[in-house]
DNA sequence: GAAGTCGCCTACAGGTTTTAGGCAAATATG
DNA sequence: CATATTTGCCTAAAACCTGTAGGCGACTTC
């Protein structure tokens, strides 16, 4: 009989796929080897259990998500950077419902820690340079777009906002304009800090 | 032999016990029909699956979050109202985890039409009256704060923000405390929206 | 080509979901 | 009070998912 040829990044890609497919919450080891072809206890070779898969999948969908937005952020700040990180948040989200859902798994502090997830907060750090925060407001601000961020992404997919006929595209532009506002306002005075002096945003369009 | 006197309606309020107890991931018609004694197949007659249940236990979540929301809102305006409405969620998060998760799910959305999750929406617009905001301003702005809410309590909840020791208390002041001077920037210039000219915000004490 | 490792298999045990049908307790009817 | 009806919880059983143990054939290595 051949074989299949099953290693563990091959299962956690074909998983991430699959909650793409079917949602994460619907990611099954016995699903897993269906698609393969395969008996379901061949993949107990591989993963742990159902649940070494799940975390293995948000783990490389954190990472993959980590890389897409490092090359948006490359060679851009200020506003640039931020509005880059935003696209490149959400715009993954749109792309691959699944695996973004997997990245919001609570992973135990331990594997936490290990993850791309630090990368994530270094990353907001960093736009954050453009902005001339002091501690602990840089944290502070950090916290804040990661919850604008992910808050917002989570709504719109969850279906919260379609009730209102308002265009989601447009929220999202005044939303990241809005948080630039509030950080350059939120600088600490007296520093060069590219634009000068505090300004009204331009609004956008509509 | 004694009738257990099963009603959806307790059934309901179990589960919600019993995710604020163990998750609300793992709330189940199994484990329900262990903690009132009696066997799986009873709770059928009262509930038509495992998804109606946890649809049920997101409804009467809802509900009672929007209760206590009002509850919090009742004779504030203003930022007063913000930080009201700011605190009743969050504070609804910690004390009923299991019951806030199941306020994330999603819903088809013929049910989340009829949920109270428009009363939701309602009170969070009802807040930005205090802040004169146009049309398509207003709606940006309620998507915005729901973003935030929602963002920030999901991620501290997941504990994405313990690997740093800035306090999240004062994390959550921050965030208010900029998005109330985000809304005055944005009012529509000319109106008389109680505290006059936009100011500088104050800095919380940190 | 023999020896040993590795990969996928069969078999099985335990748990959850859901349907179908039965019996007894509660309730209504005379 | 006796009887008829409804209602509530039960047993039984099928389908599916998780996880463990052990086997056998297919690759690798020398």
């Amino acid at each position: 009989m051949a074989r299949a040829g099953l290693t563990t990044e091959r299962l956690v890609e074909a998983g991430a796929e699959l909650a793409d497919e079917v949602g994460f919450e619907q990611v099954t080891v016995s699903a897993l080897a269906r698609r393969f072809g395969v008996k379901v206890a061949s993949l107990y070779s591989h993963l742990k259990s159902s649940h070494d898969l799940k975390t293995r999948i948000a783990l490389f969908a954190l990472e993959e998500l980590a890389g897409r937005v490092a090359d948006a952020l490359a060679g851009r700040a200020g506003k640039d950077a931020l509005a880059a990180f935003a696209d490149a948040y959400r715009d993954y989200a749109h792309e691959h419902p699944g695996r973004y859902d997997a990245t919001r798994l609570r992973l135990d502090p331990e594997t936490a820690a290990r993850s791309a997830g630090v990368r994530h907060a270094q990353m907001t750090r960093a736009i954050l340079r453009g902005y001339d925060l002091a501690e602990p407001d840089q944290t502070h601000a950090v916290r804040m777009l990661g919850s604008v961020f992910h808050g917002y992404v989570s709504l719109e997919m969850a279906g919260s906002f379609a009730h209102t006929a308002v265009d989601t595209e447009e929220s999202w532009s005044w939303v990241v304009d809005s948080l630039d506002a509030l950080l350059r306002n939120r600088a600490v005075p007296g520093t060069t800090s590219g634009t000068g002096a505090p300004e009204r945003e331009s609004r956008p369009a509509g």
